[in-house]
DNA sequence: GCCAACGTTGGC
DNA sequence: GCCAACGTTGGC
């Protein structure tokens, strides 16, 4: 049974349209145990919603899917890599990820103002206030109803 | 720029 | 183990 997913990420950094240029990519940087523990329950064939946080507005602006689970994050032993971590024993190493594809691009970017008149912050945990985990589970009956509106805004 | 809400660090 | 100080996230 697939799972949904909601991953944050700074357009900025990197969005979705990096997502579908390069079509896969290793979802790595994540430093918070209760996100990595989310990344470790990942399954093949889950499905993220792809959030641009820290954008103009903020909001949902597509949908990837879970690829590969599993994965050393490669950033934790990468010295020049902002993510890298000295305490990270290579035996032993502290940070998991997944890697994740490309699915679609919404037609038009689900601002966070919509989230709210639709869902609650028990559904959606990015909408409670102050939350910063990067990696949140959806329901799975919420997260259908959130595809419907992601793909029919209108 | 502000600030709420955390998570982390380090002295004790 | 406690907790104050500090740093970060991220919406507004």
């Amino acid at each position: 049974m697939a799972a949904y997913w909601l991953i944050k990420s700074e357009p900025n950094v990197y969005s979705i349209a990096d997502l579908q240029r390069d079509r896969t990519t290793i979802w790595d940087g994540v430093r918070n145990y209760q996100a990595r523990n989310f990344l470790r329950a990942m399954a093949v064939g889950d499905r993220a919603f792809f959030y641009h946080s820290n954008a103009k507005p903020p909001g949902i602006a597509g949908l990837a899917q879970i690829c590969r689970t599993g994965l050393t994050d490669p950033s934790q032993f990468d010295p020049t890599s902002p993510y890298f971590d000295p305490k990270s024993p290579p035996n032993q190493p502290r940070w998991q990820t997944v890697e994740i594809e490309f699915l679609e691009q919404f037609g038009q970017l689900i601002p966070i103002d919509r989230l709210k008149q639709t869902f609650s912050a028990d559904d959606l945990l990015i909408l409670r206030t102050g939350n910063r985990l990067s990696v949140t589970p959806i329901e799975p009956a919420i997260g259908d109803r959130l595809l419907t509106l992601c793909r029919n805004p209108d």
